[in-house]
Order: C-alpha cells, then structure tokens, then sequence
DNA sequence: TTGTTTGTTCACCAAAAAATGAACCAAATA
DNA sequence: TATTTGGTTCATTTTTTGGTGAACAAACAA
C-alpha cells in the first residue's frame, strides 16, 4: 500500500467521516473523501482504501460506486495496471455547494404549501410564514450572485 | 381531537416529515413540526399529536423534550385545563437557517486542516483547496449581510 | 486452458435508531 | 382519602443501517 498515515491523519479522516456522516452520507463514503481528501497523491487504489480504512472489499465496492454516481469521485488507470487509481472529483464543489443552499432553501416550498392549505384563523402566525417564504425566496436568488460575487472578489 | 385531517394534510405532514429526516431530524419530530404547520390552531395537545400521527405517548414525550430543549416548539396552558398546548416557536428561523448555512461552510475548516498536512506533491489539487477555503470564509462573511440584505429589501 | 488479479453481488449478521406498552408519578378533583 | 388526568420513564421489541465474507464474473497472463 502506498505510504502510511500518521495518527494526525488519521484522526483527521475521521472527523471528515463524522462531519459528512452528520450531513447524511455514509460513514465510510465521508471517510473515503477524508482519505482521498490526505493522501499526498490524492489518489489511492481499492486496496489501498481497504487497507487504510479497514473495511471489507464489498463496502468499499459499494461506497465507490455510489460516490461514482454523485460525482464526488473517479478513477483513472495507469498503462499496463489493471488498478483503478480514484481521486476526489473536485470539479465541482461550487455545485456541491449550491446544492445544499439549494436544499436549505426548499423548506419554503413546503411553507408555500402549507399556506395554501391554512385557513385565516392565525393571521399573525400565518404572516410570519409568509415572511420566511419571502426570506427563502430572497436567498435562492442570491445563490448565484455569491458565487459571482466571490469570483470578482479575488480578481 | 381538533378537527380531522384531509389528505392532502396528512401527505403534506409527511413530505415534511420526511424532508427533516432527510436533514437529520427524528422521524416523528419532523412529522411533529409538519402538523403544527398545517393544523389551522397552529397547535396541538400531547393527544392530538398522539391521535394525529397514531403513534405512541412515549414515542411523543421524548420528542417533544427534545424539540423543547431545540427550542423547536414551546407550550401555553389554558386557564382552568391542564393540558400542554405545543406550538411552533417561530421566533428564530433567522437562527436555524443561520446555523445551517454555518454548518455547511464548515467543510473549509477540515480542507484548511487538511491543506496544513499535505505535501507540496500535488500543487494543483492544493491550489484547488486553497481555492475552496478562500470560497467557504467568504461565504462565512455574506452570512450576516444576507439577512440584513433581507430586512432592506422589505422596506 | 488454467490461473491470477481486480472488482461485484448477495445472503447474512451486528449494532444502532426508533417506537411500543406498561408501570409509574405528580397534580388536580371528587 | 381515592380517583382521574396528563405526562414521564424504562425495559423490550421492531426496523433500519452498515458492514462482512463467500461465491461469482471479467479481464488479462502464462
């Protein structure tokens, strides 16, 4: 296997574990992007994630394989090697990202619809949906703008 | 009980619930949280939820307390009964979501850490983090602006 | 062909999360 | 004092999740 970890590595990959555990991955896939995320090479072969993470070669398999369909990894190979050499795919995290504003923002649709449902005999309760509908709407527009934004700031 | 639910309340309810399971919440106080946004009262005895969602007292108690101890929800007595009436405590959605979008730009704390132990073997995957870093302290910055951006465009 | 390397699939298992039901307690009422 | 009401606690059960290991498949090598 390629070089070994030292224990602050170690340490590290997992609280990455736990950090995209606490955000709804599975605990190995957080722990995969740790590892991919460490490692000098950034990049690391099936055997080298099963041997680092001690974990068996099906869960690797199929961690692999739902990060592949996210997007969040690929491989490459090498001439001659069979391996399959997997690195972060970090083409994205920009769309990572506005994904999950994206996703904060959707408890305003739910709100929408549960204004639609209300009767008026809340009035003050229902106004105040109705400012947290505007403030989810607001923010979804600005999504794009801080991206923007963020570009022009370091030019 | 308070007044039977149509059905489509009751989906409703449960897209919510759902939805906060997703953004993991527990399964009933999602559900919870969902029919004291529907429920036209815009509250709810221990019984009604109990009837509402068929689940059981103990199953409701323990997440109740916890959602207290959130501050996701607060009860009022009325005068004479003795009965809890729950209802949502709406004064701090500004807070939640705050805390959430901080919660997502934690992820540069990690990379940050990550980019202390790398090696200068990949400069280009270290620029791409640099890169990340540089977006999530950004983006940690516009937070406060958001929401005052907000109350401007209002008036 | 036979063997080896690399990865996949699937039936099974262990641990954790969530819900239940019964016993319990405290406050109000009869 | 005994009873009812409203809610809590906790041991137990059910469900879900994550992982394992063995059998299998594909690709290449001898």
């Amino acid at each position: 296997m390629s070089s070994s970890l030292s224990e602050s590595q170690k340490d590290l990959i997992e609280r990455i574990g736990v950090y995209h555990e606490q955000q709804g991955m599975q605990p190995l896939m957080g722990r995969i992007l740790g590892l991919l995320l460490i490692l000098d090479d950034a990049e690391a072969t099936f055997e080298d994630i099963i041997e680092h993470l001690n974990v068996s070669k099906s869960a690797v398999s199929t961690a692999l394989n739902v990060m592949q369909i996210q997007n969040k990894v690929a491989y490459r190979t090498k001439p001659g090697e069979r391996k399959r050499y997997f690195y972060l795919n970090m083409g994205n995290w920009e769309n990572d990202i506005e994904k999950e504003l994206e996703e904060i923002a959707r408890v305003g649709v739910f709100v929408q619809e549960a204004l639609a449902l209300r009767s008026n005999r809340k009035p003050d309760f229902n106004n105040y949906l109705k400012n947290l509908c505007q403030f989810t709407e607001f923010f979804k527009r600005q999504i794009p703008k801080l991206f923007k934004e963020f570009q022009k700031s370091k030019s």
